[in-house]
DNA sequence: GAAACTTCATAACCTAGATTAAGAAATGAT
DNA sequence: ATCATTTCTTAATCTAGGTTATGAAGTTTC
């Protein structure tokens, strides 16, 4: 098990002496999620931060009419967690799955928590992920508003390249916001175009 | 001047001794804005973090066609700024107008920073803040996915009281995410409803 | 390897909300 | 006060995307 990943991503925004790597690197347990399990479910209340070393997970929440959509993905370097179960410790509407075989690793809240007493310094680190991830959700909410179906999936393609092979059809449309009846009958269109 | 309001905004999730206070204030600038005056437009690097005393304020950006996006209202007690241009330091896309005579205490870019050199529990606070914040998008995507016009407007009037009174018809339906003919349709049948 | 399930594609039809247009009401400038 | 500009309402028409339905193609399960 090498930790060379979650310190390179780390060390983006704050840097870390050896020591302070080793006491990071206690406070963590590694993990694995098999292909279509859950992390965590709606309705649950989220104890740990996500660190994705391989494979990808998935965010989404079902709506009242139990149709899924999907806030994030998150490929290997990622992070992923219920912010909002994470900081109420009330019970969440997120479902963490894996799309894939994914191997990771966890930091529990309360060592999270530790975490920011020793070493203030990963507040920082934490401040600017979450800065990162609001500009993201922005942006995205102005593309919701403005772009149509074809030019969100565009944008998808952007945000996460590579990743549409790895992921079903309706995985996808969750993503950007439309039925997977309406996401085929699009990639009817776009492959004719081209 | 009374800083009363922000200190107890900044209290509710760190506490800070008279000293610290008194640190943290001199901070700060005062500023006002007039109705319809921009602190901030497309294009301009962001300088500050807003805190709203009185008055509102409004964040939004134009996409390709020209069309307003409101992504956030900031009535009294709520900060704003354009998250992307001022961790990035570039350009960004958002406009913030003063939709009243607005008050506000302005925390320069340069100042935050010094703010979290000299007591680092502000990295801890903007961090919360802006988990807040992120919580709130993710939501809003999610209503932005899944609710009809109707409901995401019963969203925004629960998330802001008695804000709808204050701001335009077309301000409410650049929020809401539908122009202004559909929003002026959809209000006469509220109306007639009740 | 057949039964059972889930996914995908296609197509006909439907609807929430967009677009266009045009008059009425409010706001602002002189 | 008056003219100009922007905002609001209503209404007719249009369209992006939803819904329903059906069959084909993969996957899982035993």
């Amino acid at each position: 098990m090498t930790f060379d990943l979650i310190i390179q991503n780390v060390s983006r925004y704050i840097s870390l002496t050896r020591e302070e790597e080793g006491f990071f690197i206690s406070m963590l347990q590694s993990g694995h999620a098999g292909k279509k399990t859950f992390l965590l479910q709606e309705g649950e209340v989220c104890r740990y931060t996500y660190f994705v070393m391989s494979g990808c997970l998935r965010g989404y929440s079902n709506d009242k009419n139990g149709v899924e959509h999907t806030l994030i993905f998150a490929p290997r370097d990622w992070w992923i967690s219920d912010i909002y179960s994470a900081v109420t410790q009330k019970p969440g509407m997120l479902n963490i799955e894996a799309i894939e075989d994914t191997e990771l690793l966890m930091l529990s809240n309360e060592n999270r928590e530790l975490l920011f007493t020793r070493l203030p310094k990963f507040e920082r680190f934490f401040r600017i992920l979450v800065e990162k991830s609001l500009v993201n959700m922005q942006q995205r909410i102005l593309d919701n508003m403005s772009l149509t179906a074809e030019e969100r999936y565009q944008s998808f393609c952007t945000r996460y390249p590579g990743l549409a092979d790895k992921l079903t059809s309706k995985q996808i449309a969750s993503y950007i916001g439309v039925t997977p009846e309406f996401y085929s009958k699009m990639r009817a269109r776009l492959a004719k175009k081209s």
